[in-house]
DNA sequence: TCTGCTTAGTGATATAATTAACTTACTTTA
DNA sequence: TAAAGTAAGTTAATTATATCACTAAGCAGA
């Protein structure tokens, strides 16, 4: 099977399918169609389709998909069939609101350890976690086997935490702070930034004034 | 000038654009080149230059774009020339967070009421705004001519609250709830869902194995 | 078992977005 | 004041993505 370039649009819906399927299978369904998945996420038939083909084949003609079946393959995809250990950078109020996000645990991933380096937060546990100052991220990451970084620290010093997460092997940084990371390219980044999205809104609701 | 359809990709560059220019700006710099912006940000020179062609011609050939001509006329193209009356709707641990997010003042957004069903959160106070119950929202919007919501509530009653939001003519809605909103075509509706953040950085991380 | 219906998979087409190449305009220097 | 250099604006080419239309496969009822 050649792994073409699947478009990172795809992977977002696959995200979302399967979180679709999650309730789905919940209600007890057993079969579901291209076009139910489309009308439940709110895009169309052939783009479900589509989606999955790059994949394989997962249906059954004039039937449809198994529920469960497409459940497990999508994880299978997402990457999520198993477990991510996960260490959070910045424990200010959004990393201290992440700690507690539900949608993380129920997803396998796993947050094995936090840092921070105001001292009045290190040694005080969240979640059954220690937080740790900055000074031990490496060799705590690197015991952990931890794959995936979450920075949650001001810009000023997200550069410098990236580095220190690149610099224990993570092979992964999710990044909330604003601004542009530098990483060697065999470590995926991904950012998000809240004020980001906001301006989209602001802008499409200017632009249909026009 | 025909407003074709922008990209929305170039939206969200010209809002990452916007930011790196307070900063060069910031720094006493007064002239700028598409080709110092894209090494600032990370993307080609001539994408700078498409993405601004959309909207006019802000540069001088052979020179480049003046900072803080060119900075003015993005924030005027992504509507933040005026401020935002926003209104946040849930006080879980993300919606506090998002409460003190330095982030959203800067750029215009102000949190002018805060909602919850809580009786222990009902009435306390949060960076100078008094949270009211779910039942006054559209009392209160609707007196405040607040144009956007932002959704942290479970998913379980982000349709009952994006329902109550468009009732009081909010014009966008920011959803943090996983899962799928349906608003009438004049609502603008962003979904940010930090799960699949996640999810698409594990999907790439697996498929570069492959 | 045949007929009609449903629905996945797929190849072709259309649309969109990015990249590259080219043209025009301004600045500086000799 | 002419020439060289620089950089914006723009058109063309390429690449990527989404849509459409068709084909093949399985199912249900007569």
């Amino acid at each position: 099977m050649k792994t073409l370039k699947i478009p990172e649009a795809t992977i977002i819906r696959l995200s979302v399918y399967s979180r679709y399927l999650t309730e789905v299978d919940r209600k007890g369904i057993i079969t579901i169609s291209s076009g139910d998945v489309a009308e439940g996420v709110g895009v169309s038939p052939a783009q479900v389709r589509k989606d999955l083909a790059y994949f394989g084949e997962f249906g059954t003609r004039g039937v449809g998909y198994n529920v469960k079946d497409l459940h497990r393959h999508i994880l299978k995809i997402l990457g999520l069939a198993q477990d991510w250990s996960v260490t959070l950078v910045g424990l200010g109020n959004l990393g201290l609101a992440l700690t507690s996000y539900k949608g993380f645990r129920e997803r396998g991933f796993v947050i094995t350890s936090l840092f921070d380096n105001d001292p009045e937060k290190i040694g005080t546990i969240i979640n059954g976690v220690e937080v740790m100052p900055i000074e031990k991220l490496e060799e705590v990451v690197v015991a952990n086997k931890t794959q995936i970084g979450i920075i949650a620290v001001p810009s000023s010093v997200a550069q410098e935490i990236a580095d220190k997460l690149v610099a224990s092997g993570v092979q992964a940084i999710l990044n909330f702070a604003p601004g542009v990371l530098n990483v060697p390219p065999e470590v995926e980044l991904r950012n998000v930034d809240l004020a980001v999205n906001l301006e989209v809104l602001t802008f499409n609701v200017g632009a249909q004034r026009l």
